[in-house]
DNA sequence: CTATTATGGACATATAAAGTCTTTTATTGG
DNA sequence: CCAATAAAAGACTTTATATGTCCATAATAG
């Protein structure tokens, strides 16, 4: 079990936006000529992020992408929801036991590990 | 990013074991039985088990795998260690830079999930 | 209109998980 | 000692997913 490289990316890219002049957009050239990654890749994984309503992109000449409005809001958990989806880390095998206990530990697990990305923003990490 | 099914079945092989009379081995056969999956494969797993010191085993007629003396002490984490490895969830594509804001947001997380699977043991399930 | 840049779909490749088959090794009970 | 039993090991196949490429299409600025 590892997070995806697609997921990497995506963190790295919105670092690197974060850190851009506001409303300025990138494009995807440039954020994976600094990431060492093809840019047609990069593309679909920041077309996902644009679905999730993370970043806006714009077409056309000195088109890219830029964060939403309100990004000091978008925690690393929203990022990696976007990427990897929403589905739990605990595939159970038969159907929902309710009174089940490895089920429960598995899930109550992975809600710490949620809750800690959840209170994490990228907006913290720029501001040092 | 998911548990692999081999994890799943090593929990619940662990389950099955703990809730076993005492040093009565039980069979790959039986337990993969109980959980819909082939004895050869189940086996590849449970070999990982008793090479990391989870379970003991016995070959022979009337052999199988038991639970280790102290097993009242193996976690969650143990066991998922034991199938999936100890390596981190995250892998940071550049060397160490130490000071990395990303990597410390994700190894923490990741710290609170295995914190919480630390301190979860098979032994708390089977008292009830 | 044209250059530029994102989006989309169809592919191709690489890697890892999941599962099978066969042989070997170890142990027990007779 | 012998034969049945059961785990361990290795080679292999299959399946699934991640990663990546290629090319055509859509949108936009100048
Ligand atoms: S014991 Fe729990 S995790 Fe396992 S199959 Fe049943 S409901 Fe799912
Ligand atoms: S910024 Fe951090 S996670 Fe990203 S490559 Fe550098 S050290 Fe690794």
């Amino acid at each position: 079990m590892k997070y995806s490289k697609a997921t990497n990316y995506a963190l790295h890219t919105m670092l690197f936006l974060a850190k851009q002049i506001p409303n300025k957009p990138m494009g995807v050239q440039q954020l994976a000529e600094m990431q060492n990654v093809s840019p047609t890749y990069l593309s679909k994984i920041l077309t996902k992020l644009v679905k999730e309503g993370m970043i806006n992109s714009v077409s056309g000449a000195n088109g890219g992408y830029t964060l939403r409005h309100d990004w000091e809001d978008i925690s690393f958990l929203d990022i990696i929801h976007a990427v990897e989806g929403k589905s739990s880390l605990f595939d159970c095998c038969l159907y929902n036991d309710p009174k089940c206990v490895i089920k429960e530990v598995m899930l109550s697990a992975e809600e710490k590990l949620e809750n800690e990305l959840r209170n994490r923003k990228i907006s913290d990490l720029v501001k040092k």
